[in-house]
DNA sequence: CGATTTTTGAGGTGCGCACATCAATTGTTG
DNA sequence: CAACAATTGATGTGCGCACCTCAAAAATCG
């Protein structure tokens, strides 16, 4: 049988009390008794049942997911995807709700954030780019005693904060590695897409992207980058010019979430297939993509899996543990037909 | 508040006796009761609070990992996956552990399996090729109440147990598909070196591997496997002939888990890097392979996720649950020296 | 109809722990 | 040494549920 705290006490000699003291940080022990506790807990092996723990303090979590408003099949994946979320982790006393809000107006966010109730949330997962309004906001959040997780974006790591998502550099740079390598030692143009080059995230995935060009696809040029701003005629518009005035362009890359909006503006002026077409993020979009080999890989990162693990990292921040790193590393996925 | 099955009790207008008989399938219960109360259940929202269950029905879990004797670093890796997840778990009470046999005579196998003592154990993981004897020993496993994971292997997909890992068509497929397209048109042999031959989980990715390059990339030649048998002296010895006989490969595809043995005795005949060298799974020898660019990719299934994936499948029918499809899918992955 | 079976209700116990109260013991200080 | 503070012990309650027993009520049957 497993030792109980009660086994704990006679074991090191203490009441039960004494033990419970210990165990949750209370006031009023001796150093003594803390060392006495702390070594009969190595010496036996005792481990706190977390079932009890959960019924007696019989205490539940309250997230908060703000995504943009704005966004077009990640956006979506992503809320469903905290939806499933929501209904698996009902069981374990966590409430799951999502709120969109205007992501890109820091005036705002800041604005939100300030609002939120600690008496409401336990935890909050934001995200949006970051600008200093919106981390001094964050800041007086985690003051004020609520949990923060920076999800999939602002990659400024706050010191402070807890953050979700991949290694923007990196993603870029595989990116590269995948177009110079399936381009296969043709010379030409890179096309490179964004819906916005003002994020740190897609400066980030430009430059990584640009730096492994560079080193060593030096055959390949890499083009400015066109903004769509989401807009689907002013990118098709856009993209049908510069197609136009380069003709020697091998690659598309498509470096924001939303690859949607830009491929079929491409695709209406040219066939995709002699392209080397690489995209960010798995939606329905991008798969049908693979399949019919418009797009020949996707560098994407599990959104389910993100999800998870920001809720992971909420509640051992709400129960003052450390999350355990190693499950929530979100991992730069490649995509391609075959391992879809 | 959320409610309580006492809530449900009054709610129902039953009392908390039937409710109990209802929602843990006792005996002597009316159509009538079992009706109503599932239908109040779904009117209130009535979700059992598992720590409550857990604490009450103080039960533990114990699971076995059959691993196999032989094997590199991969092996390592898997038994110091199953450690680092004994170690977490150990807290919601599921005792884990590892034993060792030789996978590769299904006699051993079997009359192992059919001496595990259900009294001691509520799950089985095994990682073993299949066979007719070890399939029936498997089936008595079950039948005795036992819950069985296929783990990394066996892929005869058994329809009565579980199974953890890839798709090993798709692996192979997806290899294919990164060797056809680095290669970049040149046409060339493709060198395919696997431990053995024998195993299901080979010739899948074998399979998968020639389908594409027969149909995507007609101007490789797949040679045929060598196979290796794990001895370093005579993988050294095999692969210096047939490279120089073949002064036209392009490439070389390990197809086994043990990357070391053959590519180190290639690499003491020629350099790797002109190659494009594609080998599975994320081992220290295939990350400074990836590193310092003598190995250019590995498809790779993560062995902490296999591991935690094969727990949660074992605990959710060790309480007669449905395991959470999506969580555990194990994805094929596509590692770079970008994205590692 | 009574005799039997099936179904229900009422109630208790315990799982391991958190949290609270109050008394008893120890240590400290002037 | 008394007066006080710091520490410890003893004990109780409740978290939500599983599991058990026994009696009461309802349904079924010959």
């Amino acid at each position: 049988m497993r030792p109980t705290a009660k086994d704990l006490a006679e074991a090191a000699g203490l009441s039960l009390a004494t033990v419970d003291r210990v165990l949750n940080d209370r006031p009023n022990v001796s150093q003594k008794a803390v060392r006495k506790v702390n070594e009969t807990i190595e010496k036996i092996g005792f481990i706190r049942n977390p079932a009890a723990v959960s019924l007696a303090r019989n205490k539940s979590y309250r997230f908060r997911f703000l995504l943009p408003t704005t966004g077009d099949l990640y956006l979506a994946e992503l809320i469903h995807r905290v939806e499933d979320a929501r209904a698996v982790m009902k069981g374990d006393l966590i409430d799951l709700d999502v709120v969109q809000i205007p992501v890109d107006d820091p005036h705002k966010v800041a604005k939100y954030l300030s609002e939120v109730d600690e008496n409401e949330f336990d935890g909050i997962a934001l995200m949006a780019p970051e600008s200093p309004q919106v981390r001094d906001a964050i800041g007086r959040l985690i003051e004020r005693g609520i949990k923060f997780v920076q999800f999939l974006s602002g990659q400024e790591k706050l010191p402070t904060a807890d953050f979700v998502g991949v290694d923007n550099f990196a993603a870029g740079a595989t990116a590269a590695k995948i177009v110079g390598r399936f381009v296969g030692g043709k010379a030409g143009k890179v096309l490179i897409v964004a819906e916005t080059m003002q994020s740190l995230d897609s400066i980030q995935r430009r430059f990584g992207f640009d730096n492994v060009i560079n080193s060593q696809f030096p055959h390949l040029q890499c083009l400015p980058s066109v903004e769509t701003y989401g807009d689907e005629r002013r990118a098709a518009q856009i993209l049908r010019r510069i197609l136009e005035r380069n003709q020697d362009v091998v690659s598309i890359y498509v470096l924001s979430s939303e690859a949607r909006i830009p491929l079929e503006g491409a695709a209406a002026y040219t066939d995709l297939r002699p392209l080397t077409v690489v995209v960010h993020e798995r939606t329905p979009f991008s798969e049908s993509g693979l399949r019919d080999e418009h797009i020949d890989a996707v560098i994407a990162q599990d959104p389910g899996h993100a999800v998870r693990s920001a809720i992971r990292i909420m509640r051992a921040r709400a129960d003052a543990r450390e999350p355990h790193a190693g499950q929530d590393k979100i991992r730069i996925e490649v995509l391609l037909k075959e391992n879809l």
